[in-house]
RNA sequence: GGCCCCGUCGUCUAGCGGCCCAGGACGCCGCCCUCUCAAGGCGGUGGCGCCGGUUCAAAUCCGGUCGGGGCUACCA
């Protein structure tokens, strides 16, 4: 075995011993239960739904419990690492109000960063290399590569263990050797060696039982780097028993690495963790389902929900609707109060389903009042739509009005947003800045209503002619009625049905004429309600193109 | 290749040996309402991957098989 000294000339000097970790991070004061839970995202400047769900249920494990939720970033792999990927989660966060209970901000468990943990990882390294836990290994990526080479040829299990682990049972003077050459080596862990299988109980998939691992991992990364980070391995075993973390939850991706993590634990002498491994979010292929990917699926990004406008509460209720099926029978209200439970999480892998989500966001915001809807609204406009924001600025009264039709004094509300970049195709219509007139009775909008033009403009000038705009609904459209039979259009379209050449159409298609006059398509909320939202004023403006009127009479 | 996880309507799920010739939600289809659309009301479509076994009885337990996914990195 190498010498300590020589072990300990690898390290600074005034380099901490393992015992300084432990008094500095010592045992939560926690009442009985409370569960402690983190989050490890990694910088790369992009955040994936996934993680907002595996956040999410984090969190709810803590909050629920009387615990503590922290944020820890995973910056071992500093070529990954991108500049404003912090400033990137810190607004996914806050839009899914996942604010962390401890992070670099506050918390007393810090550095809350991985890069800035090296101290504490080098202490632990050096310890299990004094106690022979761990070795200098000098191989480079070309004998690696051939030592798989001939692992496959010869069909045993590719890896760095037993007797291919060049360097797990070398001569110390061979290892000084290199160390004086200046040769860059990693700390690999030495893998107890017999073969067997190890037991543990995942908190959500009940009792599993793996093969133990037998691979020498590489515990911390080249010496020729600036910067002697750990490997994922050794920072999760390190970080989260300093953290005083009870339960780890992870994708499933990690449940293989199971074995080698109770080895590490068990090496350093610490208690190993809860896991609670999660399947992944997935998405529908032709030919099956597959993890939803960050290049492909514009849905895997937190982005693509922010940016859209679907409400933090609408994805939340989602996303714990596919934790626990339980909860997505519930109302929204009570299922994101409702703790999320691990053993009733699924196993599967759901596949994440917009238009579900859309429902439910659809339901979510027409149960808002107006305006609440027109302050979430304004607040995503004025960050993704910012001329809808002007124009909800200006016209703030207009918008509640518009907001109002179909939605109060009513028994089942109007559906029509589902995500608020919904609102110009929904509601752009009442904003004289949105909307783009009608040119004339000949206008290519009114076209597939097929009535002839100087109908048309009959048609719209009797309406305009001692037009009353107040009344009650029935009064109003007896306005239409009214016209529209002076024009020779059908009472109703069975009538119409009965006698098509008796008629240049019915009450449906002179409604529809007036429809896209007003709001410039043939769909749209109910028109008296529109007519009252708009006021007179811009009512007439709207329908006398309509009327084939010239432009001198429009302007004045 | 090796190891591991998973498999109920198109999708998310309930189901933990009899309450299930499988229940709910979303979607889809139809009807009703109606000046359009959305919504709403009513009805319908549709599933235990497959094969064996255990049992009086299986979606539920066991074995196999097929299918999907993951790991097998100095990425997390």
């Amino acid at each position: 075995m190498l010498e300590h000294a020589v072990i300990d000339s690898l390290f600074a000097a005034d380099l901490p011993d393992t015992d300084h970790w432990a008094r500095r991070y010592p045992p939560r004061q926690l009442p009985e239960g409370a569960e402690v839970t983190r989050f490890g995202p990694s910088p790369t400047g992009y955040v994936h739904i996934g993680g907002v769900y595996a956040a999410m249920i984090s969190r709810d494990l803590a909050v629920h419990s009387g615990g503590v939720y922290l944020v820890r970033v995973e910056d071992t792999d500093q070529s990954r690492s991108v500049d404003d990927a912090l400033s990137q989660f810190a607004r996914a966060f806050d839009y899914f109000h996942l604010a962390a209970d401890e992070d670099d901000e506050h918390g007393a468990y810090g550095p809350y960063r991985q890069s800035a943990r090296a101290a504490i990882y080098h202490s632990f390294a050096r310890e299990l290399l004094r106690q022979g836990k761990a070795y200098l290994c000098f191989a480079t990526k070309d004998e690696l590569a051939q030592i798989s080479a001939r692992q496959e040829a010869a069909k045993v299990p590719t890896g760095y263990y037993g007797e291919w682990a060049l360097w797990r049972d070398a001569d110390p003077s061979a290892v000084r050797d290199r160390l004086d050459a200046g040769a860059p080596y990693v700390v690999r862990f030495r893998a107890p060696g017999e073969p067997g299988r190890v037991r543990f109980t995942d908190a959500i998939r009940g009792v599993l039982d793996l093969e133990a691992n037998r691979n020498d991992a590489v515990i911390l990364k080249s010496s020729d780097q600036p910067l002697r980070l750990p490997t994922y391995h050794f920072a999760h075993a390190i970080d989260d028993h300093l953290m005083r973390v009870t339960t780890v939850v992870r994708g499933d991706e990690w449940l293989s690495s199971v074995p080698l993590h109770l080895q590490l634990f068990d090496a350093l002498g610490f208690e190993p963790v809860t896991y609670a491994h999660i399947a992944p979010l997935t998405k529908q292929v032709p030919g099956g389902k597959r993890k939803l990917s960050k290049r492909k699926d514009p849905e895997a990004s937190v982005d693509y929900y922010i940016e859209t406008g679907y409400p933090a509460e609408a994805v939340l209720y989602y996303l714990r609707g596919l934790a626990n099926g339980r909860l997505a029978e519930l109302p929204l209200e009570e299922a994101l109060s409702a703790p999320i439970r691990l053993s009733q999480s699924g196993v599967a892998g759901p596949l994440v389903d917009l238009v579900k989500l859309e429902d439910i966001s659809a339901d979510y915001i027409a149960g808002l009042s107006g305006p609440a809807i027109l302050d979430a609204l304004r607040t995503w406009a004025a960050e993704y739509d910012r001329e809808a924001a002007a124009v909800l600025d200006a016209e703030r009264d207009l918008a509640l009005r518009a907001l109002a039709v179909e939605r109060e004094g009513v028994d089942n509300r109007r559906k029509d947003l589902r995500k608020w970049s919904d609102f110009r195709r929904a509601y752009g219509f009442f904003f004289a800045q949105l909307f783009v007139p009608v040119t004339g009775p000949t206008d290519e909008r009114l076209a597939p209503l097929g009535v002839p033009a100087q109908v048309t403009a009959s048609f719209a000038r009797d309406l305009l002619d001692g037009y009353r705009h107040g009344g009650d609904g029935g009064e109003w459209f007896g306005q239409i009625r009214e016209a529209a039979a002076k024009n020779g259009f059908a009472a109703s379209p069975q009538e119409y049905r009965r006698n098509p050449d008796g008629y240049v159409g019915s009450i449906r298609e002179a409604s529809q004429l007036v429809r896209v006059a007003i709001t410039g398509s043939t769909r749209s909320p109910d028109l008296y309600a529109i007519s009252q939202a708009i006021g007179e004023t811009e009512f007439r403006r709207r329908l006398e193109p309509l009327a084939g009127a010239d432009p001198a009479r429009v302007s004045t």
